[in-house]
DNA sequence: CTCGTTAATATTGAATTCATAATTAATTTT
DNA sequence: AAAATTAATTATGAATTCAATATTAACGAG
């Protein structure tokens, strides 16, 4: 049932710079070059420049007429934003899934939850993040709404540098914890309402956890460093 | 505060090939002839294909590598998603709205409200949509969240085409009308949980006031006509 | 030396051209 | 005559070219 990816030239430069951009090769603020991308992915600059208009409208750069394109600045007010957003979508996602979710899905989940709590327990936060991310993949799926889950992937794309930060304090944690094992005992009772209300309030959907990291790109504009002002 | 609408080509491009497909002047599954276009619009192919890419990032349009672009079907199944979601959409913009706006936005709604009950009144439907359009969008606006606008807003066009139905059965009408009453008294209590629900349950965020139109695209596929299956 | 002006350069926007894949038409074979 | 194969045509994908705009560098006046 996996959908066959159609690769186009454009659509691979695209995202190729979206993980430039991800990684911090890209800097918000600075102007992208084209020729240089042009040179570094050995294409012309007609499939760049459409890749270049594509992620524009995905919303991770801004292209300025004649003046070329830069990357979103992930000022606090749009990254709060973006998580308010998100924090609805994955509600959504909840109450969808437990209409449409089955014994043999849940109990997958709860195999995914039981792990993770595992990794919780031996503190190991990056092994813990994937089983979490995981996790909530596994409930949007089980939504069973495509244009949810294409939204919700763009959102996620656009915030995805500042996210899953290496800081985390034990308390947040916790926190997390005590949401998802709610989540799975309302997913198993298939109470789409709590499961809607506890993913919309769930700390990872909430602006804290960003802020923390000081990822933050509230800096002067004009220039690309991604300075901290949380 | 109006934003500065940048002019490119490929974005005018984007619009009048948006325009078309609302006013079915483009059919869902044929297939868009770039030729066609280009002498239509007097331009080369290079800002149309832009435009192209840019419609399928969008969601209006499918592109079939080689094989040329054509017009998304909206099918039962996904107009229901796209409502789903905008149903969600709009709670939280309703959520949002109440802990930013202010008193004279509300009296600003709280007066197209009253102008759309007359409209209601004197059975004028195609005034009472607009008003009732316009008071969304008020709420919308005072969410102040902009990335939510943006997404609202491309929902809002993926489906526009089968929206705003000219028919509605009069109990439908008047259980909008009711949804309305009680959201402009949540609004004006700043209500944000109360209203954030009613707007998720309101009657235009639900399916069946598309599914009357007859208007779901469910069709046989390779041909474009636009067929009932509802 | 600084500011403002003009010329040179570089970059972007869009049309054209070339290459490749798909579709249609023509031809052949059974 | 119908199906299959091949040739011709058309459409798409991507590189190149040309034009317009912006940026930088050079120059000159105060």
């Amino acid at each position: 049932m996996t959908k066959i990816l159609q690769r186009n030239l454009y659509r691979e430069v695209a995202d190729r710079i979206g993980d430039l951009i991800e990684h911090g090769e890209l800097s918000p603020g600075e102007r992208i070059s084209e020729k240089q991308l042009c040179e570094k992915f050995g294409v012309s600059r007609t499939p760049l420049r459409e890749a270049l208009k594509v992620l524009a409208t995905e919303g991770l750069i801004e292209l300025l007429p004649n003046r070329g394109a830069r990357v979103v600045r992930l000022t606090f007010k749009k990254v709060k934003d973006t998580y308010d957003l998100m924090a609805a979508l994955e509600g959504l996602s909840g109450e969808l899934a437990c209409q449409h979710i089955t014994d043999k899905e849940i109990s997958t989940i709860r195999t995914l939850h039981n792990s993770m709590l595992e990794h919780y327990h031996q503190h190991d936060l990056k092994a813990y993040f994937e089983l979490n991310r995981q996790i909530h993949e596994s409930i949007l799926a089980a939504s069973q709404n495509e244009v949810l889950q294409e939204m919700y992937s763009n959102l996620s794309q656009r915030v995805k540098r500042v996210r899953y930060s290496k800081k985390m304090t034990q308390a947040f944690w916790d926190q997390a914890v005590k949401d998802h094992e709610n989540m799975i005992n309302a997913l198993e009772k298939r109470d789409s309402q709590l499961l809607g209300q506890i993913l919309r309030d769930h700390l990872c959907n909430k602006l804290e956890v960003a802020t923390l990291a000081g990822v933050i790109e509230d800096g002067a504009p004009g220039e690309g460093h991604g300075i901290v002002n949380a």
